[in-house]
RNA sequence: GCGAAAGUGGCGGAACUGGUAGACGCGCUGGCCUUAGGAGCCAGUGGCGCAAGCUGUGGGGGUUCGACUCCCCCCUUUCGCACCA
């Protein structure tokens, strides 16, 4: 033994040395590939599962202390189920198409693919030091051509299927980055990546319609056991209304302008109209007294960005046009403003303003001195209103409709409005289509060119994967153009259609793009004809339990829905959602409680907590911390609780071990206890609260000279999905062939999970003041018996009246006195 | 503003359909063992009190024999959305 050097292990390492431990079951697994899954049809399909984590984007720098909490959590219920007989589908891949090794490889000119698959191999080991039972040989990277083949073909189904379009409309735009962004890549008007301030900017992009499946995207969130706040959030995102389309005449002018309102009972109390300033008719209908004040607030309005405009919003601005419409219901002559509270992009990029029931309608009217008219009233009649009342009520100064209620007046206007042919029913959602396509390189290109005779042409299935060409550039050109489109070797190819001239498609797709179906091709990674056998999709169907974070609540989980029903609507997958169970792992925070980052100094590396503690540890200690879905503070101090709770079970195992030594009742019975518990706590993703129990079993065998081998092989197995290399070194040493993971899940008996005895509270008027260990299931008289027998109970009854005696058998008896 | 979740010891967190609040772990205190120890073992540990006892789950009401748990009002924190008509 060495006398210096190495002391901080030394203490550790004297009593199990997990590096030795680890190193050499890290290689056996690998080569007897213990955790290879295949279709086997015998078993039957209630048991057959699919546990899925969120694969990551190997980045730089390496797994992050959060990764592996989820990978963890999905690491011990793959394995539980296993051991319970269940065939269990468990992968993991990589996101790897994206930002960061673009931006690399601009930098130091390395090609993307170079950096790629070297974090990749950096990420698989890292991965594997955690003893993760993935079937490696089903992994998949979307970068590679073989993998994006077939989100290519995915995209040419839906560009079949009507459901990408080319568009010009304004778009989010991030300086930063240089490219376009989704509506779920902007947060408070902000790029979700790089925290710049989104532009607006007319670049022609490729979208996905998603507002066609926003009806089944909402309804079908009924049939998902998921946490409902994410439903919310989902919910929230598509943002369904119900309301009416009413058309107004303009004055002097052939144009009709059609507005969207979810209170048409209103429309009585419309007293002006607004605009977007984007809005086509404008230019139409102003004045042209109006016309130089109007243009000048339309160029205002171009330039500013959304946040900007946003920011205004504390104090609204407007110009009016000069046009005037005609309310359908009274034929009254009402101003048209334009103003950017109104969005081009939501209903019809115009409005009825109704002042006196709308907020945003009543500071507009009162800054433009307005007209504000009441049409609702909380109780019939009419009254100074001090501020916008939103809220249901009766119809006032709204000709014959008067008296009825909101929803009365709704149904009746609407059915009006129908059979005069001035609006109808409408339904309208938040969510807009997808904008698909980024101005980068890094990205998966469309299979499609452009025909000067034919238009937009897709390119054979045959020709797929349509390779992302060698670039000498990877510098974004910031017009809207992706690197791709100064190679011409590559953009001018022949028409597939009429074999003419053309040119390719070059714009990439998003990085969502790849994993918005590679939980399907983990079912068949290296299928070649299609994008995975219909034999295995039907074996493994969807995905049983999902897990990762929240971050991807309204984007990764809304995209990959919305791809997954478009599969099924062309009969490629069998049903009509992907992840039937999601839950959604929390945040692991520094040691100060603020989030891990490289600028608070409070990063925490995963290799360094397995070099020192061992990866078991890690895994329990991070399980340990706190229930799954919560964020929880690391703290460094903690971990040792874990090591010392491996070390004492290691331990056991060097005293002597019997397999006839007694085993006392006490024992018994919580080793059944415990394997009950750790049983349903893991059915429920209840990991914190099932290492306590393991920590009271073993705490009961500390004083325990000879043990009993039965039921310390017991308790490794349940150890196990916790601990898989501490508990496949005590296999083997105990004599058995690896791998442990196809032991047996240990069973209980019901009987003996049962106490015999049971500790009766005795109280008075509620108050505890007294207890006795008494036999199961004594009749209520006795417990009354017991309980006024006792001492202290006779002191606070004492020379009082008895009201009632409350037993809860089992449990207490409650005096009652006065 | 709207939506969601959550407030329990010094800290992370337990607590079944209302029934001994604080399991388990960290930390701390005392003891044993030790050349030494981020080692091991034993005991203790919400607060006040010598004790009996009192008090205690963000605050205030209520229901109940009994409330962390159920109901009403309020406060705070975190997250998401945010002029969506």
């Amino acid at each position: 033994m060495t006398e210096c050097g190495n002391e901080r292990r030394g203490a550790w390492v004297k009593d199990y040395n997990h590096e030795e431990v680890e190193n050499k079951w890290i290689a056996y697994w690998d080569r007897e590939k213990t955790f290879s899954v295949n279709e086997d049809n015998s078993v039957p399909r209630e048991k057959r599962l699919y546990v899925l984590d969120m694969f990551p984007y190997p980045s730089g720098n390496g797994l992050h202390v959060g990764h592996p909490e989820g990978y963890t959590a999905t690491d011990i219920y793959t394995r539980f189920k296993r051991m319970n007989g269940y065939n269990v589908l468990h992968p993991m891949g990589f996101d790897a198409f994206g930002l960061p090794a673009e931006n690399y490889a601009i930098k130091t000119g390395t090609h993307p693919a170079q950096t790629t698959y070297k974090n990749i191999d950096t990420f698989r080991t890292q991965i594997k030091s955690f003893g993760f039972c993935y079937d490696w040989d089903r992994e998949v990277a979307t970068c590679d051509p073989d993998y994006y083949k077939w989100t290519q073909w995915i995209f040419l189904k839906l560009f079949e299927k009507g459901l990408a379009y080319e568009s010009n409309a304004p778009i989010n735009w991030c300086p930063e980055c240089l490219t376009g962004l989704a509506n779920e890549e902007v947060k408070e008007g902000r790029c979700d990546r790089c925290g710049k301030e989104v532009e607006r900017r007319n670049i022609r992009q490729w979208m996905l319609k998603i507002t066609a499946y926003a009806d089944r995207l909402l309804t079908d969130l009924d049939l998902l056991d998921w946490d409902d706040s994410i439903k919310a959030m989902q919910r929230n995102w598509i943002g369904r209304s119900e309301g009416a389309e009413v058309v107004f005449d303009i004055r002097g002018c052939d144009e009709k302008l059609n507005i969207y309102t979810t209170r048409p009972d209103t429309l009585f109390g419309a007293t002006y109209m607004v605009m977007s300033p984007e809005h086509p008719l404008v230019q139409k209908i102003m004045t042209n007294e109006q016309k130089g004040e109007v243009k000048a607030y339309i160029d205002k309005a171009a330039k500013a960005s959304d946040l900007q405009r946003t920011d205004m919003n504390k104090d609204k601005t407007g110009v009016f046009t000069g046009g005037y419409a005609i309310n359908p219901v009274n034929n009254k002559e009402i101003p048209i403003w334009i103003s950017d509270y109104v969005l081009m992009g939501y209903g019809t990029g115009a409005i009825m303003a109704v002042p006196a029931h709308d907020e945003r309608d009543f500071e507009f009217a009162q800054k433009m001195s307005l007209p504000i008219v009441q049409v609702v009233s909380k109780d019939g009649s009419t009254y100074e209103l001090e501020a916008a009342e939103t809220v249901e009520g009766i119809a006032v100064n709204s000709g014959e409709f008067n008296g009825l209620t909101t929803a009365e007046f709704k149904k009746k206007i609407i059915d009006k409005l129908e059979s005069e042919g001035r609006g109808k029913r409408a339904i309208n959602y938040k969510l807009r289509d997808w904008v698909f396509s980024r101005q980068r390189y890094w990205g998966e290109p469309f299979p499609l060119v452009h025909c000067e005779k034919c238009g937009i042409v897709p390119i054979d299935e045959k020709e797929l994967p349509l390779k992302l060409p060698e670039v000498e550039s990877y510098k974004p050109t910031g017009t809207g153009e992706s690197p791709l489109a100064t190679i011409d070797s590559w953009v001018n190819t022949t028409c597939p259609k009429c074999g003419g001239p053309a040119k390719r498609e070059t714009n990439t797709m998003p990085q969502w793009a790849g994993s918005c179906w590679y939980y399907l091709r983990f079912m068949d990674p290296k299928n070649d004809t299609a994008l995975a056998g219909p034999d295995k999709i039907d074996y493994w169907t969807a995905v049983n339990l999902y897990i990762g974070g929240t971050e991807h609540a309204v984007l990764h989980l809304l995209y990959a829905r919305f791809w997954h029903k478009v599969l099924f609507d062309i009969g490629v997958v069998d049903t009509p959602e992907p992840f039937i169970k999601l839950r959604n792992q929390g945040m692991i925070l520094g040691e100060n409680g603020e989030k891990m980052s490289k600028s608070r100094g409070n990063v925490i590396n995963p290799d360094d907590v397995i070099a020192e503690h061992g990866a078991d540890t890690l895994r329990m200690y991070e399980m340990f911390l706190g229930p799954l879905s919560v964020d929880k503070p690391w703290n460094v101090q903690g971990i040792y609780g874990i090591r010392r709770f491996l070390e004492k079970v290691w331990r056991l195992f060097e005293k002597p071990i019997k397999e006839n030594a007694p085993i006392s009742e006490e024992v018994d019975r919580l080793r059944h206890k415990t394997i009950k518990i750790v049983t349903e706590k893991l059915d429920n993703l209840e990991f914190n609260t099932a290492i306590s129990q393991m920590m009271i079993f073993i705490s009961s065998l500390q004083k325990e000279e000879v043990l009993n081998r039965g039921l310390l092989l017991d308790f490794i197995k349940i150890l196990h999905p916790f601990a898989p290399f501490m508990t496949e070194e005590l296999w083997e040493i105990t004599g058995h062939k690896p791998s442990i993971l196809n032991a047996a899940w240990p069973t209980f008996d019901p009987d003996k999970v049962i106490d015999k005895s049971v500790t009766i509270v005795f109280s008075v008027n509620g108050k505890v003041r007294g207890t006795e260990e008494m036999p199961k299931g004594t009749a209520k008289e006795a417990l009354i018996e017991a309980a006024l027998k006792n001492e202290r109970v006779v002191e606070h009854t004492k020379g009082k009246t008895i009201i009632k005696e409350i037993v809860v058998p089992d449990k207490l008896v409650n005096i009652v006195v006065k």
